[in-house]
DNA sequence: CAAAAAAATTAAACTGGTTGAAGAAATTAT
DNA sequence: ATAATTTCTTCAACCAGTTTAATTTTTTTG
């Protein structure tokens, strides 16, 4: 299952006794989504933090003209959810849903802050993570900012190559904020050259 | 001085006791920053995390073209650091310099991991700091996705009314992602409707 | 496995934002 | 104060990426 899965994810960055870990198995439930369903809609409350232990989900917004654009993809050993409806307790402006069918061990609220009181050092391994993800999008940021369009994408295969083979190029020009129509004729041309 | 400024900032999210203070105060460095001078550079290690007492400060990178790339602002009350280069100890790719005249209160490394070991209380409150930053930059991802940059010079003068009056356009623009040039074009348009 | 649906390709017209250049206004330094 | 420097404005030519629409290929579904 999952479990090695997250333990072995926990373990890179903080040290559990074996109580500590049946104490976080305790209050983790398992999920499965099929493709293409939804985990969270736009105005729902998303109430759990999400590890991905098999699959593919995306996390997006629809603007006005109705274009998806995401904001983050998560595979196995990936944690996904929307961090501020969890905390505030707000509504999304969000789609969460599964590109391919997927396992998930699902976190409640309540449950997370009760394993925060019974074993601090989670308090710290959500920090890490935290820190983790937060450099990687500011990261994206400043490549949005100074790359080009083809920058970005060669950057994008290099970092992700798996996903790139895995997920349809649509869902990765919705990622890198262009067309499907261009990443077509982006890449015609590199494989030109 | 900032020492209330900060002590303020910590206490919105975890209650201190007086030694615990006495301690973080033993901990932290006061700086002063003139106004164009380097809080870093690029290629080299980011030592502190730095807490903005007064003045304005903006971290940001050069591309091959020479043009700067602004990925944070930080005024009195926020937190600026290269977090990547801070926690990896690698070398930066961003500048960090002061748009005025700055103070500046300073933590190292080792320090931080002091505190943190001294008041685990500590490791929360930076997780929910953080927390807070993943999620405003996460949303300015997802705009720079679906907005137009008229719908993101907007939302910026909406968010941030303060600072788009204390700082040059030309910032403003290296911020949102477009020439200097085109903010003047955008906001004579605007004057005009 | 066939039919339907979704994704990818191609091409041409188009547009949002850039570039370069030159002058005006504001800020900074002496 | 005045000169020097930086920032802001204006305009016109230009280009990176979009749009629309038609065709082909791939994937999904019954």
């Amino acid at each position: 299952m999952g479990d090695e899965l997250i333990l072995e994810n926990i373990e890179r960055y903080i040290h559990l006794e074996k109580e500590e870990v049946n104490l976080l198995y305790s209050l983790l439930t398992p999920r499965t989504l099929k493709k293409k369903s939804f985990l969270l809609r736009q105005g729902e409350i998303c109430k759990t933090e999400n590890f991905i232990t098999k699959g593919c989900l995306r996390m997006y917004s629809i603007d006005e003209g109705g274009f998806e654009h995401i904001v983050m993809f998560g595979v196995e050993g990936w944690w996904v959810s929307d961090l501020f409806s969890f905390f505030t307790g707000t509504a999304s402006e969000y789609y969460i849903d599964a590109l391919e069918d997927t396992e998930l061990l699902q976190i409640s609220k309540p449950d997370l802050e009760r394993l925060y009181e019974q074993v601090p050092k989670f308090e710290r391994f959500f920090r890490i993570l935290l820190q983790n993800a937060f450099v990687a999008q500011q990261r994206r940021i400043n490549q949005n900012l100074s790359f080009t369009a083809e920058q970005r994408y060669l950057d994008f295969i290099k970092k992700y190559p798996q996903l790139e083979q895995r997920i349809p190029q649509k869902q990765v020009a919705a990622y890198l904020g262009f067309t499907p129509v261009f990443l077509s004729m982006l890449r015609k041309k590199l494989s030109r050259q």
